[in-house]
DNA sequence: GTGGATGCAAACTCTTTGCACCTTG
DNA sequence: CAAGGTGCAAAGAGTTTGCATCCAC
């Protein structure tokens, strides 16, 4: 049986005033300013586990390690800027992605990611 | 400047060949048969490098080792199928992504995966 | 008090790097 | 023969796991 300990509770309210993805590392950061000696070990332990229970999404990008989101946000995609490799959210998704896929299969989900320069990147590059 | 390698030659057909992307190890267990000795170390160092020379492709689904497969195909994006892993290209892109991303933004690159059940384990499940 | 949860450190996996040797041009 | 390329092994980075201890119930 599940208990309610103050670990969970951290990393749980961690994810969810986070205003975008965080890896496990960004994760343990903000989670250990409410629970300082938290663990990186039990940071994945819950990742892992919020994950089966449905609670979080995994994020994940080429070349990055994973980050989390809290689930049951509007549905949504994300932006990576190249240079300064934050991730953003999309406020829209374009939707009807089932006619893509060859006739006979199920479209249950899918996965949009954009890549490029965010606005102050693009700017600083000039 | 860049040489001629057979080592490299073993890497770029084994990629060439692919049907589908490959991970590393399975690129390497390809090359291998044609230039036995090959070692990792040299496949990560070629797919470094076609990568940044823009001659491969990187294929990163959630929960999975990176693929990669060859540039200059058309382009197009891939359907996972949670039943058999299986990864399908798909033929279509919908494309005009750039409208998603905020003002400001450059949108240089997009991935889309679909994910679902594929028709041969949609009619297995049923 | 009991069994799940935690923190630490070691183990693992995947990828990168240092270095001596080899090969291409 | 010079400079880049290679293989090996060691080093890094990220993630998982074993285990003694802790603590929620």
């Amino acid at each position: 049986m599940e208990r309610r300990t103050r670990q969970r509770e951290a990393i749980r309210q961690a994810l969810a005033v986070a205003d975008r993805p965080l890896s496990p590392q960004e994760l343990l950061a903000r989670a250990s300013r409410a629970l300082p000696g938290l663990g990186i070990a039990t940071v994945y332990r819950h990742l892992t586990r919020l994950d089966r229970e449905g609670a979080l999404r995994a994020v994940v990008l080429p070349g990055e390690p994973s980050r989390y989101e809290i689930a049951g946000k509007d549905h949504h995609h994300h932006f990576r800027c190249r240079a300064c490799t934050a991730v953003f959210e999309l406020p829209h998704c374009p939707g009807d992605f089932e006619r893509l896929a060859p006739s006979g299969f199920l479209v249950e989900n899918h996965e949009l990611f954009l890549m490029g320069l965010c606005a102050g990147c693009r700017d600083g590059q000039r």
